[in-house]
DNA sequence: ACTTTAAGTTTCATGGAGCAACTTATTTTT
DNA sequence: AAAAATAAGTTGCTCCATGAAACTTAAAGT
C-alpha cells in the first residue's frame, strides 16, 4: 500500500512545473487577461493591472522571452510598443478561463461583466471541461491514472499484463478521487 | 477606438483575482497536483515536492483556510494529518489540467507518464476545452465579452440597443482575438 | 525650443522563500 | 520503562523578489 504510489515520485515527467515556471509568477495570468482583453501597450496593462513599473517591465519580457506574448514597436508612433499574445499564449485560454471560472464560483459576489459568450448566440459560456479522446465531458470520477504501457487497457483486462510486477503498473494511484466518488 | 475599451477599466469583476489569490501563490499548484495524486501526509508532500517545511506548513495551513484542502487528525496514528481535497479543491482540476497539458504541449520534453485517461476505455483525454452553455467546443474565434445587458443579442441585433451609448456597450473588445481569428 | 508621452532602468525599503536547527506529541524498538 | 524514531510543525536567519518613487532615453506633439 506504500508502494503502490512508488512510481508517483518520479513523476516530474508532467507538464505542470514546465507551465507555472511561466505562468506561476504573480501577475503571469492578470497580464495575460488584460492581453485576451485588448491591451496591448505598456502604460495600458501599468494602469490597468496596478503593478510597479519595473515588475511590469521584468514580466513582460519574461512572457515575451516565453513565447507567450509578442513584442512588436508600432510603426505609426515609434515610442510605442505592441505586447501581443502569439498563438502559444492563446493556447492558454482554456487555463485562464477555468481559473477565472472557478474563482467565480467560489468568490464573494463576482458579478463578471462583460461576460465571456459564445459569439454564435451570445449566450455565456459554460464551465471549462476536461474531455475525452471522443468529446465527452468528463469530471473527476470517470479520470484514472495509468502507466504509459497499459493504455488501452480496462478494468477486466482485456489486454494481458505486461513484465513487472503483475497487479502492479496498472491505475496508478487517484484514490482520493475515487473516495470522493464514493462519497458524493 | 480607445473609449471602446473603456468599461474594461473597471473589470475587477472578474474571478480571475479572487482565484490567484489562492492558487497564485507559488506551489499551490503542486500541492494540489501531489493531492490529486493521492498523497495526504505532510512528509510525503515533503519529500514528494522538495518544498522548504516552513513554506508547506504555511502553504497547506492557506489551502485549508480557503477550504480547498480539508485537515484531519487520523484516528489510527494520532501523530499523522490528512490533507484531503474538498470539493472546491475537486473543481480545480479542469484548470489544473489545462496548464499541465499546456505545459505537456510546449514543454521540452514532457513524456508524461503516468498518463491521465478516461476510465471508460483507458485512453489519453483529450485536450481542456472551453465548452458552450449547449456543449460546443469553443475556440478563441468563438468567444466575445458582451455587456450583461445585451446578453443573447446577435450582431445583427435581434434585439434593440439598451440605454446608453448606442451602438457601444456591445462587443466589448476581444480585438486581439478577432485579428489572431483572421490571421489562422 | 519646450513639454508630454512611452517605455523602460535604477535605487532603496520591505516581504516572502528557503535552509537548518529546534520543539512537541505520539508511536516503535530495545 | 527508557530510548529512539516518526510526524507535524515552529523559530531564527539569509537572501531574492516585490513594490514605490525617482531618473533616463527616445520620439511626438505644440
Amino acid at each position: 500500500m506504500g508502494d503502490i504510489r512508488e512510481p508517483l515520485r518520479e513523476l516530474t515527467e508532467c507538464g505542470l512545473p514546465q507551465a507555472l515556471e511561466v505562468m506561476g509568477e504573480r501577475w503571469a495570468f492578470m497580464i495575460l487577461r488584460a492581453s485576451f482583453n485588448g491591451l496591448h501597450h505598456f502604460e495600458e496593462f501599468l494602469s490597468e493591472l496596478g503593478i510597479a513599473r519595473n515588475i511590469l517591465s521584468n514580466r513582460l519580457a519574461k512572457l515575451v522571452e516565453n513565447g507567450i506574448l509578442r513584442r512588436d514597436p508600432c510603426p505609426d508612433d515609434r515610442r510605442k510598443i505592441e505586447y501581443r499574445l502569439t498563438d502559444k499564449g492563446f493556447d492558454l485560454l482554456p487555463a485562464m478561463v477555468a481559473l477565472r471560472q472557478w474563482g467565480q464560483k467560489y468568490g464573494a459576489e463576482v458579478v463578471e461583466n462583460p461576460v465571456l459568450v459564445d459569439e454564435r448566440d451570445r449566450l455565456p459560456i459554460g464551465p471549462t471541461s476536461i474531455i475525452s479522446h471522443d468529446g465527452r465531458i468528463l469530471g473527476p470520477q470517470d479520470l484514472a491514472l495509468v502507466e504509459r504501457s497499459n493504455l488501452g487497457v480496462r478494468a477486466d483486462g482485456s489486454r494481458a499484463d505486461q513484465e513487472g510486477s503483475p497487479g502492479l503498473g496498472d491505475v496508478i494511484d487517484l484514490e482520493s478521487l475515487r473516495r470522493a466518488k464514493s462519497a458524493a
